[in-house]
DNA sequence: CATATGTCCTGAGAGC
DNA sequence: TGCTCTCAGGACATAT
């Protein structure tokens, strides 16, 4: 479930292409249905050959290479890792990008459940196909006030809103359960309903927990799917309180068990004594 | 328009 | 042991 952290993590893992000039883009042979990527493998590989990367970006949850005037974004989705050398495993590599000059020569998109997509588009395209009215502004970026008008905007519940990227981006299933406990909210609340300083303190804690989780490479589940680019998990697991806790004490008040519900079809983890409606 | 639900996919783990 | 079933959730499509 690469969430921004995760996908802030590959973005830096594979900086070391910049510099390199493309010399191929390659579909591998796989037993597995292949992902969406548009448009077709030839085209993308004709016009990227010779083309140099000029820089690495993250818009969301996905990673965009920057070369010339093309943009390759690649969005991982639920099990999608963008990787220079080491994927898990080679039968579930989904594209491979060649490279010359630079100090590696080779990155890879590596994605076991195929649900991840590659898109080769224009500047002017990423905004108008895939920024424009789809995402709102950065998690990491968002000033409190926006954030606080953005998020009041919906009536549903506080959780189901924050995972909504036309809302603000980056936030996934894993971080929303975890910035609302350090911001002790119940994620059940409306989002509407919540007060100044209540929305002050979730802005703050969603930026830090945000902030703290690049600094351990994002978080590795029990599935290990998630490694950084050198194929080395993260640490961030290490320091949820509440995701994936069901039923074990919760670390702030000693007190409780931590709660597992389902909203909008995905588990939220929360602690009932901490996080009062 | 706002909100809710269905869908895609593979592999891990549960239960029999 | 080996089978079948359920579930994980990001983001879009479709329905209400």
């Amino acid at each position: 479930m690469p969430e921004l952290p995760e996908v802030e993590t590959m973005c830096r893992g594979i900086r070391p292409i910049v510099g390199g000039i493309i010399s191929s883009v390659t579909v591998p042979k796989c037993q597995f249905r292949p992902i969406q990527i548009e448009p077709k493998i030839r085209t993308i590989d004709r016009r990227l050959a010779g083309e140099c990367v000029d820089r690495v970006s993250r818009l969301g949850k996905r990673v965009v290479v920057h070369a010339g005037k093309w943009r390759l974004v690649l969005q991982p989705k639920m099990t999608g890792l963008v990787v220079i050398d080491s994927p898990p495993d080679f039968e579930h590599v989904r594209l491979i990008i060649e490279l010359m000059g630079s100090q590696v020569t080779r990155m890879m998109f590596w994605d076991r459940r195929g649900l991840g997509t590659v898109q080769l588009v224009t500047e002017k395209e990423l905004v108008s196909k895939i920024a424009a009215g789809r995402l709102g502004p950065d998690a990491l970026s968002i000033s409190a006030n926006d954030f606080a008008t953005r998020l009041t905007a919906t009536r549903r519940p506080v959780k189901v809103a924050l995972l909504d990227q036309h809302i603000v981006a980056g936030v996934g299933n894993l971080y929303a359960s975890e910035v609302l406990h350090v911001a002790k909210i119940n994620p059940a609340c409306p989002a509407s309903q919540l007060s100044k300083p209540r929305l002050a303190l979730l802005h703050q804690s969603m930026q830090e927990i945000l902030t703290t989780a690049i600094a351990y490479e994002g978080s590795t589940l029990s599935d290990g799917a998630y490694r950084n680019a050198l194929n080395n998990p993260g640490a961030y697991q290490n320091a949820h309180r509440v995701y994936d806790r069901e039923n074990q004490l919760c670390l702030s008040c000693s007190k409780s068990q931590i709660k597992r519900i389902v909203q909008a079809q995905r588990s939220t983890f929360y602690c009932p004594n901490c996080q009062r409606r």
